[in-house]
DNA sequence: CTGTATCCAACGGGATACTG
DNA sequence: CAGTATCCCGTTGGATACAG
């Protein structure tokens, strides 16, 4: 069954769509933190125990990112200690749909993927 | 409103799963391919031609990983010159309804996400 | 607590030329 | 036609140390 009549989205500016989707959520961590703040506000701290792997750099760089297209929204305190809250926005918390969609897709089918890439590794040595 | 019940998808195994969504889809050629045969069975020069500024080297790789991963099968046919078809297996065109649900989410956000950017470019200098 | 700064290794991917 | 083989550069991201 094909979805052709639809693929046009994906294809219709030459990928240009495409590009933008995974400038945007296709580095290492960004799903993850998204996920992560999706059960409310978190501190970074709270991010940092939560992502297990996670360096402050990259969680900086990412939160960064992510404020910058307006999926996060950053709430500095002016205390000692300093506190800093992150928030997902309404179009950071818009992206959780179609993620997991993807994440059920990614579920239900990477078992039958890597079965595959043994048996190519097999076939090919 | 929260969907934390269901991120777990994303988060349980600590991103592997979201890191093995990425991995098979999030470089630069694998959606666009995959889009492009949506549409039914094609040689490599169709490919090569539908897909504006991708080289040989990146269409066969890519192609390539797709094969090994089972999302494409490759069929090559023993004449003069060579003909090779590449057709969507039934695990590649199930990537189609998640990848069309983040173009849909690209389209309907990016815009505004662009103006964040601008925005936050405004703000920093 | 919430970051910056620096260094560095690995990888993706473009350009180009060559081949069965 | 359908690839391979090289070279090479930019980016990503890890490790570590330092700072307000």
């Amino acid at each position: 069954m094909s979805q052709y009549e639809h693929t046009c989205m994906i294809r219709g500016d030459g990928g240009r769509t495409v590009r933008a989707i995974l400038d945007h959520i296709c580095n290492k961590w960004t799903l993850l933190i998204v996920a992560t703040l999706d059960q409310g506000t978190l501190r970074f701290t709270d991010l940092h125990q939560q992502i297990p792997g996670i360096s402050q750099r990259m969680l900086t760089l990412t939160l960064r990112n992510l404020e910058r297209d307006g999926l996060v929204a950053r709430t500095v305190f002016a205390e000692v200690p300093p506190r800093v809250e992150y928030t997902l926005t309404a179009t950071g918390k818009s992206l959780i749909q179609p993620a997991l969609a993807l994440a059920s897709w990614a579920i239900e089918h990477v078992p039958h993927i890597e079965a595959s890439r043994v048996a190519y590794a097999t076939r090919t040595g």
